[in-house]
RNA sequence: GCCCGGAUGGCGGAAUGGCAGACGCGGAGGACUCAAAAUCCUUUGCUCGAGAGGGCGUGUGGGUUCGAGUCCCACUCUGGGCACCA
C-alpha cells in the first residue's frame, strides 16, 4: 500500500490552491458560455458519507469537465440547514439547534473540500441564515397576497405520546411515532397550505419538456394523478329536488350502478341517515375519524380484498340511466377529499365496489360483456355493452362519450378533470424552521408581518424540553406582539414552514446571492437558469422536485421572477444509492463506511475513481468485502500513471515509427471514448478506456524497442487532461511538474484528430453458417462485393468450404461476411 | 393488485442486431528478493481433449432474422415506486 507519491501532501496543496486562488469562483457577467451544475441542497448531517461522496464526485466531474470545455460553470454549495434531526439532537443535549447545525455544516464543508470538490464558496446559502429567511418569508407573504397561500383545517399526524404534530417523514411505515413509538393519530388542525393544485395541469404537461430519467417523470405523473370523468347528480328517491353529486371516470357503466357510497366526512351524510340507521352510521363514522390514516387506507392485504367497512344510510337515490332506486351507503373506502366525496358504485366493473358488494350482499349487474376466458369479479377491460339500454352494443370509448352527453342533458352532468395531487401543507409545529411571518389580531384577523420587519426570527432563549410542545407556542415574548394594521394586541404565528420550502428556491439565490434588496435579481438569475445539470438521489423524485417546480412557476406568476424559465431543472441525473448488507447506507441506519479512512491511503482521487468506476452511476452500489480491493485497484491505476510520468523502466528511440503512431492513434480514439462516456453518464466505461490506454502506453514505452519520447509525452499529456476531472489532484501535480507550474484544470478538453482516429485496416469476421471461422484485415470502406471476395479468398475459409458452393452470402462490410451453405 | 427497472464468468461490470465476457477485483503460475511486501510477466467462462481442435454458454420456454445478451410473445425470480384517487 506504499504509494509512489505523498497523497496527503499533494491533495492538501491543491485543495488550498483552488480555494485561495478562487479557481472555481465565477461572476455573473462572465462572457463565456454558461453552465449551471448543481448537486441537491444537502441536509448538514456531519461528515460526508459514501452517498455524499458519490454525489459530489459526479458533480465535481461535471464542473471540471465543463470548465475545461471553456464554459463559465456555476458551482455553488449550501445547506438545507433547518430540520428535525438538529431539533431532536438539541432537545437531547439541552442545547440550541443552531450550535448543533453549525458544527455539522462545518464538518460537511470540510468533507467536500477534502474530496477535492470545488465550489464558488462566496455564494454559499443556508436556510437558517437570517438573510435567507428574510426572503423565504417574503416569498410566503407574496404567495399569501396572490392567494396561493391559505389557511384551512386539515388532518395531521398527531402523536399522543409527544403531544405534538409530526411531519410525514417522522411517521414510521407501521404508523408509529419515530421518536416515542406511539401509534400516530389523525387530528384536524388549522394549517397553512400552498395551492399547488392550481398548477396541477401545468406541472403535468411540462414533464414532457424535461430531460429527466423516465422513471422520475412517471413517478411525478402518477403522483399528480390526472383523471377525466363526469360529475353528475343522483336525485334522492324521496325528494328529487335534492341530489347526491358523484364523480366517475366510467359514465358508460351507469346502467350497472346498484348502490351509491358517501365518505364518512361527507356533508350530506347526516341528512341522508335515517333514524333507524343512525346508531350504526354514527358508530362507523366515529371509528373512521379516530382511525389512523394507516388503518383506514391500508391493510395486510391488497386493495381488492380489503375489509370493506360500511353501513346503509337508510336513503335511496335514483339512477338516472335506469330510473331505478338504489341504496346509499357510507363507507371508508370512499375518500372525502377526492372528487365529490361520493361515488356511484358499479360492482361488475370496479374491483373495490365488487368487494364491497360481496361483503354487503348487494346486486351485481354486468354492463360489459366479459371475454370468454374471463374469470374473477370486476371486469375493467374493453368490451361491448350489455344490459345498458341505449349504450348496448357500443365499445367502452364510444359508450363513455354517449353516456357523458346523456348525463349533461339529464343529470346536471359536467365533464371534469380531477387530480390525485393535494395542496401542499406547509405548517410545521416545529422550532427549527423558518417562522411563518403572520400575526393573528382579534380585530383584523390574519395580518402579514410588514416586509421591513422581516425576517421574523425565533428567539434563542426558548426552553427545549422533552415535552414535545412546540417551543414557540409557549414563548410569550415571541408570541405577544402588536397588530401591524390596528396596533392592537396580536399573537404571532407559532408554526414554522416545511423545510421543503427552503429547498424550493435556494438554487435561485445561488445565482444571485449578493443582492441585498430582494430575494434575487431576476435579470442576474436569468443568466444562469435553468440548471443545466441537477444531480441528486432518487429519493427526491417526487416531493422536492415537484415543490421546486411549483415554486418557480408560482414565483414567475406572482411577479418575483419575471422572465425566468418556468422549469428549474433542465436535466436531472439520479445517482444510485450505496447499500451495505442489502440495506441503504445511511446515518439513521448507522451502517456507514466513513470516507475518512481512505483519504490517507488511496486519497480522495482514489476514492473518486472508485465511485466512477464501480458501475453505472445510476445503479446502486453494493459495498462488500471486495470493495476495498477495488478501491485499492483504482489507486494502483493512479500509481502506475505517476510512475509512467517519471519514465520508470521506459526505453526510448529517436525517430517516430509506426508503433509510436499507433499508440498516438489509440490515444486519440480514447479521447472519443472518454468524451462520449462523460456526456452519456457512462463514467465506468470512461475510466475503463483510460485504464486500457495506460496499459497500451505502458507496454509500449517499456518494451525493448522503446518509445519515441515526444510521442510518449504527447500521449501522457492527453491522458492527464482526460483524467483531470476524475482525479483532479494527482493530474494537477503531474501536469505542474511537466509544464512548469501550469494547471491542468486550465487546459482545454482534448479534441480527437479525425485523421488519427480513422483506421487503415479493420478486422472483418468471416462466418460459415453463423459461426466465426476466420478473420481478414480489410479497408474500413470496403464494398460489399470486395468484402465477399476477400472472405471467399481466405485460406481458412477455402479449406472449410472444401469446394462446396454457398447458398447465400450476407456481407456487412466492413464488419463481417456470413457464408450460408 | 397496478406501474417502472433488473437478471451476462467466482465477483463488479462491458458489448450502434454482427468476434459475448472490454476494464477491474479475485484466483493460478512465474520473475525480482535471503525472505516478505511492493512491482512486473503469463494465465483465468464452462466442458471434452495429451495436443491440434471440438462442444456448450448472457434467468426459463417459444418466435422473428443469414445472425439475438440486444427485437417480439409468454413465464420465473429480483429491486423499487404507488397503493381503496372512483
Amino acid at each position: 500500500m506504499a504509494r509512489p507519491f505523498d497523497v496527503s501532501a499533494i491533495e492538501q496543496k491543491w485543495q488550498a490552491r483552488w480555494l485561495d486562488e478562487g479557481t472555481y469562483e465565477v461572476d455573473n457577467d462572465d462572457p463565456r458560455e454558461r453552465f449551471y451544475a448543481l448537486c441537491m441542497y444537502p441536509y448538514p448531517s456531519g461528515t460526508a458519507h459514501q452517498g455524499h461522496i458519490r454525489n459530489y464526485t459526479f458533480g465535481d466531474l461535471v464542473v471540471r469537465y465543463q470548465t475545461m470545455r471553456g464554459k463559465a460553470v456555476l458551482s455553488p454549495f449550501g445547506f438545507d440547514s433547518f430540520g428535525l434531526p438538529a431539533e431532536n439532537a438539541a432537545i437531547k443535549a439541552g442545547s440550541h439547534p443552531r450550535l448543533f447545525t453549525d458544527a455539522r455544516m462545518g464538518e460537511l464543508k470540510n468533507s467536500v473540500r477534502r474530496l477535492g470538490a470545488v465550489y464558488d464558496w462566496r455564494r454559499e446559502v443556508f436556510s437558517h441564515d437570517p438573510r435567507y429567511m428574510k426572503w423565504a418569508q417574503t416569498i410566503f407573504l407574496t404567495f399569501l397576497e396572490a392567494g396561493l397561500a391559505y389557511r384551512a383545517e386539515a388532518p395531521v399526524n398527531w402523536c399522543p405520546g409527544c403531544a405534538t404534530v409530526l411531519a410525514n417523514e417522522q411517521v414510521n411505515a407501521d404508523g408509529t411515532c419515530d421518536r416515542s413509538g406511539d401509534l400516530v393519530e389523525r387530528k384536524n388542525l388549522e394549517q397553512w397550505f400552498f395551492k399547488i393544485t392550481d398548477y396541477a395541469e401545468e406541472l403535468l404537461n411540462d414533464i414532457d419538456t424535461l430531460e429527466w430519467p423516465e422513471r422520475v417523470k412517471t413517478m411525478q405523473r402518477n403522483w399528480i394523478g390526472r383523471s377525466e370523468g363526469v360529475e353528475f347528480d343522483l336525485p334522492l328517491a324521496v325528494d328529487a329536488s335534492k341530489a347526491l353529486r358523484v364523480f366517475t371516470t366510467r359514465p358508460d357503466t351507469g346502467f350497472g350502478v346498484t348502490y351509491a357510497v358517501v365518505a364518512p366526512e361527507h356533508p350530506m351524510l347526516d341528512f341522508l341517515t335515517t333514524d333507524d340507521e343512525r346508531a350504526t352510521v354514527e358508530a362507523l363514522v366515529a371509528r373512521a375519524s379516530q382511525a389512523t390514516e394507516l388503518e383506514r387506507t391500508s391493510s395486510s392485504d391488497t386493495g381488492a380484498s380489503l375489509d370493506k367497512r360500511g353501513a346503509f344510510t337508510g336513503s335511496f337515490v335514483i339512477n338516472p340511466f335506469s330510473g331505478e332506486s338504489v341504496p346509499v351507503y357510507v363507507a371508508d373506502y370512499v375518500l372525502g377529499t377526492y372528487g365529490t366525496g361520493a361515488i356511484m358504485a358499479v360492482p361488475a366493473e370496479d374491483e373495490r365496489d365488487y368487494a364491497f358488494a360481496q361483503v354487503h350482499g348487494l346486486p351485481i349487474v354486468r354492463t360489459i360483456a366479459t371475454p370468454d376466458d374471463f374469470e374473477g369479479g370486476a371486469y375493467s377491460g374493453d368490451g361491448l355493452h350489455i344490459n345498458s339500454g341505449f349504450l348496448d352494443g357500443l365499445d367502452v370509448p364510444t359508450a363513455k362519450e354517449q353516456a357523458a352527453v346523456f348525463l349533461e342533458q339529464n343529470a346536471n352532468g359536467l365533464r371534469k378533470v380531477n387530480y390525485r395531487l393535494r395542496d401542499w401543507l406547509v405548517s410545521r409545529q416545529r422550532f427549527w424552521g423558518c417562522p411563518i411571518p403572520v400575526v393573528y389580531c382579534d380585530g383584523c384577523g390574519i395580518v402579514p408581518v410588514p416586509l421591513d420587519q422581516l425576517p421574523v426570527v425565533a428567539p434563542d432563549d426558548v426552553v427545549m424540553d422533552k415535552s414535545g410542545q412546540s417551543p414557540l407556542a409557549t414563548h410569550e415574548g415571541f408570541r405577544a406582539t402588536t397588530c401591524p394594521t390596528c396596533g392592537g394586541v396580536a399573537r404571532r404565528e407559532a408554526d414554522t414552514m416545511d423545510t421543503f420550502t427552503d429547498s424550493s428556491w435556494y438554487f435561485l439565490r445561488y445565482a444571485d446571492p449578493f443582492t441585498e434588496g430582494k430575494a434575487f435579481d431576476p435579470e442576474q438569475v436569468a443568466k444562469w437558469m435553468p440548471v443545466d445539470q441537477y444531480i441528486g438521489g432518487i429519493e427526491h423524485a417526487i416531493l422536492h422536485l415537484l415543490y421546486a417546480r411549483f415554486y418557480l412557476k408560482a414565483l414567475v406568476d406572482v411577479g418575483l421572477a419575471p422572465g425566468l424559465p418556468r422549469e428549474p431543472f433542465k436535466r436531472l441525473f439520479t445517482q444510485g444509492m450505496i447499500r451495505l448488507d442489502g440495506s441503504k447506507m445511511s446515518k439513521s441506519k448507522g451502517n456507514l463506511i466513513a470516507p475518512e479512512k481512505y483519504y490517507d491511503t488511496v486519497g480522495a482521487d482514489g476514492l473518486r475513481l472508485f465511485h466512477l468506476f464501480v458501475g453505472p452511476p445510476a445503479d446502486d452500489v453494493d459495498w462488500t468485502e471486495q470493495t476495498e480491493d477495488v478501491i485499492e485497484g483504482c489507486a494502483r491505476f493512479l500509481d502506475r500513471i505517476y510512475r509512467l510520468c517519471q519514465y520508470d523502466e521506459c526505453h526510448f528511440h529517436d525517430d517516430r515509427g509506426e508503433a509510436d503512431l499507433e499508440v498516438l492513434r489509440e490515444t486519440h480514439r480514447t479521447i472519443v471514448r472518454v468524451t462520449d462516456g462523460l456526456e452519456k453518464w457512462s463514467y465506468n466505461t470512461a475510466v475503463a478506456a483510460l485504464m486500457e490506454l495506460l496499459n497500451t502506453i505502458s507496454k509500449w514505452a517499456r518494451s525493448t524497442d522503446g518509445a519515441h519520447r515526444g510521442t510518449l509525452d504527447e500521449c501522457l499529456d492527453l491522458l492527464l487532461r482526460l483524467l483531470a476531472p476524475m482525479a483532479p489532484h494527482i493530474t494537477a501535480e503531474l501536469w505542474e511538474s511537466r509544464h512548469e507550474g501550469l494547471s491542468v484544470h486550465e487546459q482545454t478538453w482534448p479534441v480527437a484528430d479525425e485523421a488519427l482516429t480513422a483506421r487503415a485496416l479493420v478486422t472483418m469476421v468471416v462466418q460459415i453458417n453463423g459461426k466465426v471461422k476466420s478473420r481478414v484485415e480489410v479497408s474500413p470502406d470496403i464494398s460489399e462485393a470486395d468484402a465477399t471476395a476477400a472472405a471467399l479468398a481466405d485460406e481458412v475459409i477455402g479449406t472449410a468450404l472444401a469446394g462446396a458452393s454457398p447458398a447465400r452470402v450476407v456481407a456487412v462490410p466492413p464488419r463481417l461476411v456470413n457464408i450460408i451453405l
